[in-house]
DNA sequence: AGGCCTAGGTAACAGCGTGTAACAGAACAC
DNA sequence: GTGTTCTGTTACACGCTGTTACCTAGGCCT
């Protein structure tokens, strides 16, 4: 691929500005839009592979053209929102949106988060979705969600506990996004009840549970292949995960 | 099967986003929705393999809207409620829902009770009666239920104590479903005289109970194949069971 | 380079849930 | 009554999981 042309969509121009800078200072080509009516233009005059979108567009709702933009083409779209609560997150997914980061963020969970989407983006021009959960190849590695066995590249059988299972559960079903340590926790501790659920857990408990995951499915935990690190984001699934259907 | 097909039906925006995400990671596709409106438009535009229900919809009683659902099609219905008195539960099966969640659940008692439904619909697309209940079939056992005898796969009779008997009756009336302890001792305290039954039993009975039966019916008590432990939650009778009737 | 600060890795520990052996009382058969 | 079987309680073992504390590694500054 060339290098990426991404959109930079947000009224207010010292937003967009700093946006547009700080991802042309990593390589990307940044073009900076303002309205829809700028969005469409940019998308006929040539092509696009990624629209940073303000979910506050002046009164246009940003989830509301992020909505029309999906009826019409297959431009990935990443949601960007000072309003950080879970249901507005959740809004943004399901009006099609690829990512959702929430202001202010830290810059290199943004450019990992681009990076991530267009990774996707390349290797699904048509969309692969799950059939059905039932197995994964990941690295050599097999994992059987119907039995909950872990077979590693050589053919050992790894048993792992609950919450180890949930990690890498976690992991396969977002390869290539860099998770947050907080993402990871609510993922983990949806208690169903909706009202602990992203307890501000002041721990580590991620850390030691993906040091636990490591020293079970990595060939050389001290050098993950696997789980690695983002320092100061948090942690990635670095490779690809074949999900295969039932029977 | 494909990947199964969710609606998560609930008016507060939070947990209706809570509980999408939570299916989703977990290998689902979760269709959120807020009204009867919005589940005819979703069962209109595609198959739908299950719904769940909160039982407190605005003003309107999910009940009721379950009632009218089961009346037109025979889509799987879970309700969840915030009510958790036995009454308001029996309402529920009694409207025809296929079973019933309280709130604030245990989010893998959520998932393996959305799976055991599931499981079920799959392989009951035609209700399969039951007229009278006499014996039963089960991972190479057998259960006569009129001469409380069991058979083993190699044929050897086992015989068991009249609370093991009772236990496993109840796992057989609700293979894949897990129940919690307190479910199990409620199920088992009925004597028939129907009083005394939910004592506030604090002790361990259950466990002891479940490892006796373990003992005589699992050929590895130790890595438990039909009466396995969710650990946080209580146990499951994990294989299918084949209901015979008299004749 | 060296020094400093912070993020992350991880060993050790504590708390909790479950399995289960041992015990004791209850129920039952004789 | 005696003896046997059943069943709930208790106590201990063990695995799982979150916390803490300490150490190392990575960045950033001068």
């Amino acid at each position: 691929m060339t290098i990426p042309r991404l959109l930079v969509v947000d009224d207010d121009a010292e937003t967009r500005g700093m946006l547009t800078q700080f991802l042309r200072q990593n390589g990307f080509i940044a073009l900076p839009c303002d309205s829809e009516v700028t969005i469409r233009e940019q998308l006929d005059s040539g092509r696009v592979d990624l629209i940073l979108l303000d979910v506050m567009l002046g009164d246009e709702y940003g989830v509301d053209i992020c909505k029309r933009l999906r009826h019409e083409q297959d431009v990935p779209v990443i949601l960007v929102s000072a309003l950080s609560a879970d249901h507005h997150r959740m809004a943004g997914y399901e009006v099609g949106a690829d990512d959702y980061i929430a202001k202010p963020f830290n810059p290199n969970l943004l450019l990992a988060r681009v990076k991530a989407v267009l990774h996707r983006a390349k290797r699904s021009s048509s969309l692969t979705y799950r059939r059905s959960i039932s197995t994964f190849r990941f690295g050599g590695w097999f994992y059987d969600a119907k039995r909950d066995e872990v077979t590693s590249p050589q053919g050992y059988q790894v048993s792992l506990s609950r919450k180890e299972t949930a990690l890498l559960k976690v992991f396969l079903g977002n390869p290539h996004i860099p998770l947050t340590r907080e993402e990871i926790n609510t993922a983990l501790d949806v208690t169903g009840d909706g009202q602990d659920a992203g307890n501000g857990n002041p721990g580590r408990a991620i850390d030691v549970l993906v040091g636990r995951l490591r020293g079970k499915i990595e060939t050389e935990p001290k050098v993950p292949e696997l789980l690695r690190t983002q320092r100061g984001v948090g942690y990635v699934f670095a490779v690809d995960v074949a999900v295969e259907d039932d029977q």
